[in-house]
DNA sequence: GATGAATGAGGATTCATTCAT
DNA sequence: AATGAATGAATCCTCATTCAT
């Protein structure tokens, strides 16, 4: 996984097969399973036909899982590296490590604008698409976060933390998966540099709150003159 | 729980009309707009027939328009009370305010679980359809949220105030939204009794300290004796 | 038969019957019997409802017959104004006789600009749709004219009649039924007064050389006096 | 009648395509754009399915305006050696040239029977389908038609000559565009050997007298003893 | 490895028609 | 006399998928 922001556009692709996932990731995170054709898909790859999709895989559906799977596969690392953070962190260090691992996450969901809006499509659409994989995909990522959560020790009881890891999945993601409707109800493009920013900002002390790591959510001054990035 | 406007699920429906947009908003909630079909819609109504939709509604868009306005149009009271209670707010009750609209939020998202759903759905579902409804539509609601948020007066600076705005809305619409994924990845049903009182416990505190009225989230004890409805 | 330029636009029709005939002549010579839809006819009459029209008429192909015949059976009077004018023709007067019913049919298809056009696609549509009925209708019209023929005695052999009366319907009613091509064609419209005289001037010239009572079609000087209505 | 380009009967089409463009022409030229279906279309064809047809064609309108071009397109070297014959005419051979023509126009509507009702049925479908495509195709036909008849040098003045070119038209086309009415109503089959002749002979004298090429029609005898083919 | 061709299933939409009111 | 409601059939069109090349 040499270069991190890679083969989004239209970059001579290395194979023919992850251009297809490229597109593919596209056209599932803007228009859902049901709503993408693989039609649109093979066009949007360059292939005339459609049929040349069956050569690497073998049906709709698989296509959709290996996207879904390639998806959450980068996302693994960003875990990893907070998980490690955390074990290792001496005390008063875990706030360090938790706002290094938010940021990395806020850098890659901004690169891949699609991640969000595919796992969050991959979430509600009922089990009719791709029953088991989802959850196999995402368990881990859930219980590693919930694994962090726990050694971070913060303020809440262990009966509370599987609603606070998925609050706070939902607090980070679903800026970014609802990017369109923002877009349009806030009048403001959330993948503006400024607007980014501000939600960095945001997603920082939130969630630095929410882990009982921040005292007081009183700190506007302070990031006004941090959230330049 | 006598809630007097119900008819949610099958249900001997007033009109034929308000069938139709019952069992549209639970397929458009299920599986999206491209993913529902009308005649899947026309034979939970009891339809013989896809042609007697037409006899309501223009089109499959004007059905899904139908479904969403009548859905969020439901939203509104809700907003309306929490808006009026925060404007009669003496000092100090600020927070009993916002703790009943956040009461009052997830009592209405129980009792119709395609809300949220249909609701995330339509942000993501990228401009190709509803183009401008959906904005039209939500958009009274997140300046009347806004509006509540700027007069709570909470830590946040002004430029903050949308990315709190819809912070607080994707970490209480995401639990109910992502119910499916969340069963499966929690291994909890999160419509049980159980798991949505510790929801609602979360998200009191989660709320509270998002507007800077709750100290901090040291609760747990509290709210175990308090989570029961 | 009081008026004789009557009830084509949306004058106040005397009975919804009739008015339902008027708007179905328009759509039919419009579009065809397969183009033109019941609901589009019982629009343009101001019925809210296509099952009206089953009050006035059996079906669709019932409908289409009746405005078929209604729209033929208005040319029958000019058919017998002619066959009087040549049977009592005294030698000489034949010419007058059928430049005068030349004209008449011209003010009538100018008047009713349906009525080629409805007339022409009757004959073209296979026998799929009202099998007997155009026959049934038309051939009336026919056999009377190839009378008219034969008693005004021209120069064609008796074999030859009949190509003579149908090569006379095409070079009258073509011009009609075709106007939107034409006007496409010679970008000109071909119900322009000017447009019109024109082809009048044309068609008093041509039918008088198919008749053999002009000795020959040097008439241009003349008829450009004579072609002001 | 040994002609070289037939393949319009159900013979083994070269092509797929050529096949459909094939049935395309019989069911848009017996039926109407409307009235005409792909799937009549596809099985008369062969094909099992529909959706076969748009392997070729983009659409029914794209089916329809390529259908028409093919037609339209076959007439043209009609017209262009009617143009070169009477660009080469020396003095009093004008009136060989314009019979030739004649007789190859009757020649290759008889051997396609579709070809006039596609295009009478083009011109009067109202702009509603090929709005431009009608126009642009048969405008070249026109504007040769004119011009030959302008170098013909008839007894027309000019303002005449677009009344005269498609008063033509509709003299030669509308027996064929008509045949099934006329067979109905005249009770003898219009493409039988005899009448055809007999339609032949007619239009030679009729096209001959409107370009002031024959003196007068009196040609009974001889053309009794022409009419044989 | 890629493509052209074909196809069955399904999806939205229109239409003629019927029935009760 | 007119309409609202319902429906079966048909229409155009798209989609996923397969097969031969």
């Amino acid at each position: 996984m040499p270069p991190p922001a890679a083969a989004q556009a239209s970059a001579p692709a290395q194979s023919v097969r992850e251009a297809i996932l490229d597109a593919a990731e596209r056209r599932f995170a803007d228009r859902g399973y049901a709503g993408a054709s693989l039609r649109d898909i093979a066009a949007e790859v360059g292939l005339k036909n459609q049929a040349s999709i069956y050569h690497y895989f073998k049906n709709k559906k698989a296509l959709y899982e290996a996207t879904l799977a390639r998806t959450v596969q980068t996302l693994v690392p960003l875990w990893q590296g907070a998980g490690d953070a955390i074990a290792g962190a001496v005390d008063g260090s875990g706030a360090a490590a938790s706002a290094a691992f938010l940021d990395s996450v806020l850098d890659h969901l901004e690169q891949h604008p699609d991640v969000a809006r595919l796992i969050e499509r991959a979430g509600m659409d009922d089990d009719r698409y791709a029953r088991t994989t989802v959850p196999r995909l995402l368990r881990p990522l859930y219980t590693a976060g919930l694994d962090v959560l726990d050694r971070a020790g913060g303020p809440w009881p262990p009966e509370q933390l599987p609603h606070v890891a998925t609050g706070l999945y939902h607090l980070i993601f679903g800026y970014f998966a609802n990017a369109s409707l923002l877009r349009a109800v806030m009048q403001d493009d959330p993948y503006t540099p400024e607007m980014f920013a501000r939600q960095r900002v945001f997603l920082r002390a939130a969630v630095a709150q929410l882990l009982g790591i921040a005292p007081a959510p009183a700190r506007p001054a302070v990031q006004k003159g941090r959230n330049r990035r």
